[in-house]
This record gives structure tokens, C-alpha cells and sequence, in this order.
DNA sequence: AAGGTTCAATGGTATAGACCAATATCGCTA
DNA sequence: TAGCGATATTGGTCTATACCATTGAACCTT
């Protein structure tokens, strides 16, 4: 069917993903698991490319993917390096939760519920875009503002992307400070929806409040740079706490 | 802005910036000036490469800039076309429920619950920045779906600005449809919150719903581009029947 | 040593050509 | 008329090649 799907390690993908994604998401694996680290200098884009065996146009494509993703550090007549990871706060906006609570002075606390290693069904595997039966990670998390319960947060992730994701705080960090800082990839935007719903007796007892009472419900999907998802999950915030500041503002143009 | 035709000539200078680049500005310029308007197709790749007099790959790295940019929206095997301007394409949000319904080729009703001319409470003066006891409009409306009840919808509104709004047919139009038709007056952008709340018996027997049922409190603060406010107000709206989708896209370049 | 020059290698740009999958359109069929 | 299928067109990808300006290091001069 496709000619070209494992001209780079073959990769576990059905559909045609281009040489160019192949070959950038092979690097973002190799930055990732440490076999290129920061500052580290890259072949030249002709000897990357021969040994590839593609042609340096498409490598430089795939070079191109992850420059945009800051990952890259190129300079002409020089060459091409590992950057050193940003510590930069983007994903802030995703984020209102930790970023807004913070920003108040406020302590904001996670308490693990449930973390699972899980195999994807159906409907989780077409938004996370991976085989059904991959496995993901599915995980709760209560979140506390000067430990009040405010906030329960679900939360699956594909393992092939967050390799020992277990292995990190997840009672005092955001998801997505972990996604940046240890996986070196920078959420970039998200789909979400708000609904008005009823808590559960299992939310309600959680969240300290009694069965029945509104609860807002935030679905989420998030994704890289390059349409790829990271995240799909869903927050229930206390509606007697929260309030959501959704300000339309106008655009520049330069 | 240098010339594009330059290419040709061969100086010896000039050469600081690359002809994909003097692409993507002469395209944003046209875009700036009104010569390409939202939604309008562009030519083809080939065409325009061709009557640019550059290569298609040229064509295509200027264009990818512009891309970047949110200017253009490309589908396969269809077209380019220049993209809304972000101030469109989020004022839809301004009015989830009209946009999205009438889209959906349901039918959308208003009752007119009440209607007054009323002065305005220093809380409201300070909002619509009115002095205190100006007169301003106050209405509320109950919105229906196939005369389904599912949003009770609250407006304050400056009589100087919308003088002999009572005119108007507030039964079948939205808010926002009037002042832009009637009064040429454009929304431009506003501060909006959204909370999840308890049902009133008021409410409830006005939306069809148990008191204490979950709904949706918007709360907004409408201006023009000059930055007056235009309308204050809260809806409210069905939790089992709506879901606010809130797509969020950080504008990057490189 | 100190400073300047040469030069090979690098990333950036540009071209021409080719094939592919998705899409719109139009004409044909039932 | 409604539905279907062939076809031309479009954007997306990939190759092979070429030239450019920048860089850094080896080399040379002083």
C-alpha cells in the first residue's frame, strides 16, 4: 500500500504519515529518550539526509517540524543543535487552573485518585489518534486550593508519547508544566467545551459537596504543534468556586 | 517594500531578503488593504506561481508563512482561501446560540418576557458606563428551539445608543443581528464569564426544568471598537442542552 | 604569538518535475 | 429527479540539483 511508511524505523502507524513526520517524530523520540541531548550537534542535513536515504529537502522538512516546536537550534555555516529545554510558561493558557491559582497567591495541591495503565478503547483512541487497545495513561487527580477540594481532573495520555509517566510528581505539578519540562513537547492548542452538570454521589463526596449540585464540566483535547493530540480529559470544578473569564479580545496586525 | 520583479534582475544587493518572504508580504499587504477579502479563493499554486514568475515550491514557502500566520485556510483538492479575521471568527462566540443553531438549520424563537425602559443602578451605570439614572433598556427574553425552551436570556442596553429599540422585532432576531442591521453598529469585542449555577423555581418554570437543576450562567460585557459597552447581561442556559466550545489556538510565528 | 586570509562545510533559498490523495464538477444512468 | 461515476484540479509530498551567505578552522603572514 504506502511505499515509503517504514523508510524510517518502522513505525506502528496504519494510515500514510508522511516521510517528513516519520522522520521528525524518529527524532523527537531520540531527543526524548536522551540519545541526543541538549546542546548536542546534529549531523549536517546532507549526511543526516544520505543516511536516511531521503533527500535533504524532505529532511530539511522534518528538520523544520521540530525548529517549530523550539526544539531546534540552527545556524547557517555552523550547524544544527539540540536546544536546551524551555522553561518558558506557554502552556499557561491551557491551564487555568494551576497558572490562575498560583498567580493569587494561593497553594494549589493535587491528590492522585487513581492511575492506571490502560488499552484504549474505541472512542479514546480515535481523539488520542492511536490504535485501539494502545495503552494510555488514565489518571484522576482532586485538586485543592489551601486544601479545599475544588477540582476533579481526569486525565488520559498515550504512553508511546509519555514514556514512565508515572515516574513524575503528579501531586504538585500541572500536566502540562510534566508534558514541557520532561517530555520536551509544548502543548499548542486545545478543543474544549464548558457544560453545566450535576455531581455524582462520587464527585459530590470527593469534592465535598452535596449530590446533585452544578458542577462544570470541561471536556478537553490538546495538541502539539503539529495537530498530533496529547491530551483528552475532562475537569469538574466546583460551580459555587469557579468562575470562567472568557475575554474575546481583537487581533493585531502587523 | 522591495519589488518582487527584483528577482530577476540580478543586483548585486538586495539580496537580504529572500523572495518567499517579499511573496508573503505583498500577500499580506493585499490581504491589509482589502485587495483580498475573508473567504475569497486565491489562485491556484500553480497559477499564481506561474504569474508570479516563481517556482511552486517558492509559492508555497510564502504561502506556508502566511499559513502560519492563521491568513489561510488550504484544503486538497479544493483551494486556498484568505482566512476570516480572528475578530469574525470569534465574534461567532459572542452569540453561541443563534450561530450555532440557525447553522444547524434548527429553528430559533425568542418570547419576549419583559420589556422596560428602566434608570440606571450605579452598578449598571458603572458597567455600561452611563451616568447613574441614565435610561437604558432592560429585557428579558425566553429562547426556544423547535419551541423548546432552553435559554433565559438577559439584556441591559444604553437607550442613547439604541434609541427606539422597542421597534424592532425582538421575537426572532438576535441582539447582536439588531445592532449590527438596524444601528450599523459592530460588536467588537467583550468580557464574558461563565458559571455553572442552581435553577430558580422562576427559572426552572420559564426553561421546563426542576429548580436546582445545573444551568449555565453567562455573564457579558459588550463594546464596540472604540471600546464603549454596548450591552450587559447574563443568559441562561439549559446544562443539559448546551456545551460551549472554546477552541484555543496561540498565534505563533517564526 | 598575533592577526589576517583562504577555503571547505553548513544552513538558507530557489528551481523543475513528478506522483499522490482529496475534492468539486459535470455528465451519465436508473 | 436523484444518485453515481469519471475526470480534471487542487494542495501535499518528495526528489535531485544548484547557488548563496555565513561560519569556523586551518593556514599564512607579520
Amino acid at each position: 500500500m504506502d511505499s515509503v511508511s517504514n523508510k524510517v524505523s518502522g513505525e506502528p502507524f496504519n494510515v500514510a504519515v508522511p516521510l517528513y513526520v516519520q522522520i521528525a517524530e524518529s527524532l523527537l523520540e531520540r531527543i526524548r529518550v536522551g540519545e541526543l541531548i541538549p546542546d548536542q550537534r546534529l549531523p549536517s542535513e546532507r549526511e543526516l539526509s544520505k543516511s536516511l536515504n531521503v533527500s535533504r529537502m524532505t529532511l530539511r522538512a522534518a528538520l523544520r517540524v521540530l525548529d517549530n516546536k523550539g526544539l531546534l537550534i540552527r545556524r547557517p555555516g555552523d550547524g544544527t543543535y539540540v536546544a536546551r529545554p524551555k522553561i518558558e510558561r506557554q502552556a499557561a493558557k491551557l491551564s487555568p487552573f494551576t497558572e490562575s491559582m498560583r498567580s493569587r497567591g494561593y497553594q494549589a495541591k493535587a491528590r492522585l485518585i487513581i492511575f492506571e495503565r490502560r488499552l484504549a478503547e474505541v472512542s479514546v483512541a480515535s481523539k488520542l489518534k492511536v490504535p485501539v487497545s494502545a495503552p494510555v495513561y488514565y489518571f484522576q487527580r482532586l485538586r485543592l486550593i489551601n486544601k479545599e477540594p475544588v477540582l476533579l481532573e481526569t486525565c488520559t495520555m498515550p504512553v508511546y508519547r509519555f514514556p514512565n509517566l508515572e515516574t513524575h510528581d503528579l501531586e504538585d505539578r500541572s500536566v502540562y508544566e510534566i508534558v514541557e519540562t520532561e517530555y520536551s513537547i509544548v502543548p499548542h492548542h486545545s478543543e474544549q467545551s464548558l457544560e453545566a452538570v450535576s455531581a455524582t454521589d462520587f464527585e459530590a463526596e470527593l469534592l465535598g459537596v452535596e449530590p446533585g449540585t452544578p458542577l462544570m464540566l470541561e471536556r478537553r483535547l490538546a495538541f502539539d504543534k503539529d495537530g498530533f493530540p496529547l491530551e483528552y480529559g475532562h475537569d469538574l470544578y466546583r460551580g459555587d468556586r469557579f468562575r470562567f473569564v472568557t475575554e474575546i479580545a481583537p487581533l493585531e496586525m502587523k
